[in-house]
Order: structure tokens, then sequence, then C-alpha cells
DNA sequence: CAGTGGTCTAGACCACTCT
DNA sequence: GAGTGGTCTAGACCACTGG
């Protein structure tokens, strides 16, 4: 009883195939057979050709450009063909380290007892995700002024502080671009992202670390360890 | 009425804060405020109250269903705050495994030397992903008459083909839902989701399973092993 | 029936970039 | 200056649901 499979007609007032996605597959059509960065008729023009308000063809582009088949630029740069194999592999433990290539590494204190470290995860010259972690100022006294932003920030942790972290379970999801984030990483607000969010602790128990990162999902795949693969037990 | 209360700022064309995230800010308020399952405005209230066009306030309303906050019904049913607490957590093994709660088993073959198995992941009566595996026919002699439908996957596979598996090293990204996955998971097409996706080989290194899962962002987590967190070697 | 969300239109202004 | 994408408006029609 799936609301949205559209099986011929209409369901919940949605014609079977709206005319945003028939522009969409012959949009579509049309990326597969340019090469990379040839540049994308501009949206009045398609509006024209496609006998579709602007609105509706943009909704198309959206969509493929969430799906990172084409580029948008400023002014007069316009839509182009999005240059393919541009994914880059981003290892789960080198974000959770922060040995990940950063740029814009900023340190600034929030409320009472929090420092912020936030990084932006560049690979090829591109943003690709944004690192966030925040850290209880009273447990690294001086930390602001003593961090150099190129360590990695567990290692310096270890090392200026004496750490001894113990372990880390992630949880993953997806989650939307603040506008914040979407300027970071050169996308539009509410793009969708790939989210990645861990609780540090020493190895007593104590919590030392609240992080978080984002990852383009379309610039960028998680790689993950292996989980446990024996075979699992039989009642 | 003045249009750009720009407070600050632009990139790219883009106001610092856009008309419609001012209205998703004070959306969300509101539905911190209210309690599961109140009814919310409709949209062309809002739009009056806000002093703001539908297509605008619509935006802002899509972010927050996006978001997992409120749920859009159909006809006179309308708009209403999302119940809370329905954030599932779903391991990374349990995934692979197939050791979730499952329904609507479908195994069909593609191709030559294809057999798909696809289910769909339910948790508390909603679906809140699809999984779907590829094997080698060739490599299981009469897997679609054999497989119940019910045992995970790759248990059935290790006892009734003396397969031992070996490691795996999933990735996971983001993607749209297609009309036939938002079909299934009862989202609209285009939905952000959470992919997970993983080759599995045999002992030996011979490829066995191909397969790829996706989760509902605003339903489900993903938890996964902690990566090494021995301190990483210095040069 | 009235009212809802889903889609679509034909405009408009803005900030930006290339020529 | 011209043309681009980004945002926004004020309408419209549709299919659907509840009283």
């Amino acid at each position: 009883m799936s609301r949205w499979l559209s099986d011929g007609n209409s369901v919940r007032g949605v014609p079977a195939t709206p005319r945003y996605y028939q522009a969409k597959t012959r949009l579509l059509d049309l990326v597969n057979e340019l090469p990379d960065n040839t540049p994308f008729p501009p949206e009045r023009e398609l509006s024209d050709v496609f006998g579709m308000s602007r609105t509706t063809i943009r909704k198309a582009l959206d969509e493929l450009v969430l799906e990172g088949r084409l580029v948008r630029g400023a002014g007069r740069q316009g839509t182009a063909v999005a240059p393919r194999g541009r994914i880059h592999r981003i290892g789960l433990d080198a974000l959770v380290q922060d040995l990940a290539a950063r740029e814009q590494v900023v340190v600034r204190t929030i409320g009472q007892d929090v420092v912020n470290v936030e990084s932006v995860l560049v690979r090829g010259d591109e943003p690709v995700g944004v690192r966030s972690a925040c850290l209880r100022a009273s447990r690294f006294p001086g930390f602001a002024e003593r961090y150099d932003r190129t360590t990695p920030l567990r290692r310096f942790l270890s090392d200026a502080y004496e750490v001894r972290f113990g372990e880390v379970c992630p949880w993953c999801t997806t989650a939307l671009a603040t506008p914040r984030v979407a300027g970071l990483l050169d996308v539009r607000p509410a793009t969708p992202l790939l989210s990645v969010a861990w609780l540090g602790h020493d190895h007593r128990g104590a919590p030392v670390e609240r992080s978080w990162a984002v990852l383009r999902g379309d610039r960028a795949r998680l790689t993950m360890q292996s989980p446990r693969l024996s075979a699992p037990a039989r009642p």
C-alpha cells in the first residue's frame, strides 16, 4: 500500500509522471551524451524549448545537481556537465582521527566550557566535508592557544594532554546542509549530506569529545571496517 | 513589503539567510512546542500569517518533512507533527548479515547468471530500508527454490552451500530514492537516503555477493564498529 | 461539499560573472 | 552591459479526504 508508487494514474493528487520528471528523464539523456564540463543550455532556454515554466525545469535540474550529474556556477558561468569520477574515498577511522587533508581549521569557544574545532575536509582542491569536534574546555586548559591547527586532533590531545582514547561507536545518517555548512562545502542549502557522529571517551570511560562530520554524497564515500563476519550464533 | 531583509552578506547571489530559512526556523520552534501528531496549520494559513508566498512556506515545510519533523497526509488529513523517538538503530553487521526484521522478501532472476534477493527492512511496523543482494546463480544452484526467505541470507548460504565468508569493506554514501524504492519505503521520489554497499567474498577471495542497502535517514541510524583507535603511527 | 497538499505557470528582482 | 542561476510572488488547477 505504498502511497507514492504510481501504477498508471495518479496517487494523492500527484500525476503518475509529473512533468518535471519527464523533463529530468530527457535532460539525463542529454547529460549522458555530453562530455565532462560541457556547458549546459540555460534554464530559460530549456524552459522555452521544453514548453515548461522555468520553475519546472529547475526542479528537474535540481535533482540532477543533487545526483552529481550537473554543476551550477555563479553568474555567467552557468550550468555544466559534472566531471565524472570525482568520488573520493574517506576512511571512517581517518575521519575520527582527523587525518584527512584539511583547510580552514577554526577553533572557537562556545558557552562556558566548550571548545569547538571545525575544519573543512579537502580532496583534490574541492571541499568534500566538514568535521566538527566539541571538547570540554576545563579538561584541556589553554587548548585554543596551544593547538597548532595542523596536527590531527586526537594525536594532539594524546601528546599534549596525555589522553588515552577508548573505543568509539560512530553512527551514520543523512542530514540537510544548513546555510552555513552549504557555504563551506559550496553546495546549496538543504543539499543532502552523509552525516557521521561519534562520542569519544578516554580509556576510563570519561567523555572527552563530541563530534560530527558531514560529507558531500556526490563527492565522497565513507569506507568502513569490516563488521564481524563470523557466522552468527545459532539458537 | 521589503523582500530582502538582507541581514548581512550574500554568497553567489544567495542571501545569507534566505526567507524560506527564516520561516523554517520559526516553524521548527513551533514543531518543538507541539506534542506528537498535533495537526499543523495549513500551508495557506502559514503563508498568510508569515507574509510569505505559499511556495516559500512549502520550501520550508519540505525540509522539515525531509528531516522527519513533520508528516504530510493526503486530502483533508493535512500536515501533522511527526511522532518522535522513531529513530531506529541498525547495526552495520546486522545489515550485512541480513539479521534485521524483514518483510516482502523477493527472489528473482536477473539476466543469465544473477539471482537477486530483495527485502524491505521493517522496524515497528514501518519500512525503514531496502536490502538487495545479487548472487551468481551458477555458484548457488537451485537457490530460488531452496531459499526459505526467512533465514538470514548469509547464514543460509553458509549452511546450504558451505560458503565461508571472508572480510567485507562496506562503503556509505547518500542516494535519492528512485520511484521504485520510494514506493517500497513510502516516501516521495528523490527523498535522500543513506546508501550502504559492499562486496562479499568467500575466504579464498572469490566474489560471492554484491549487495546494497538504503535506509530512510529520518527513521534509521546506521551504527558501526569502532575504528582502530590506537594512536596513529608517527613519522 | 470545503479544504488539504502536490504541481505548475508567468512573471519579478537580486547578486554574480564574463565579455 | 548582458546573461546566468537563486529566490520569491500570486495566482491556478488537480486529486484526494473528511464531515
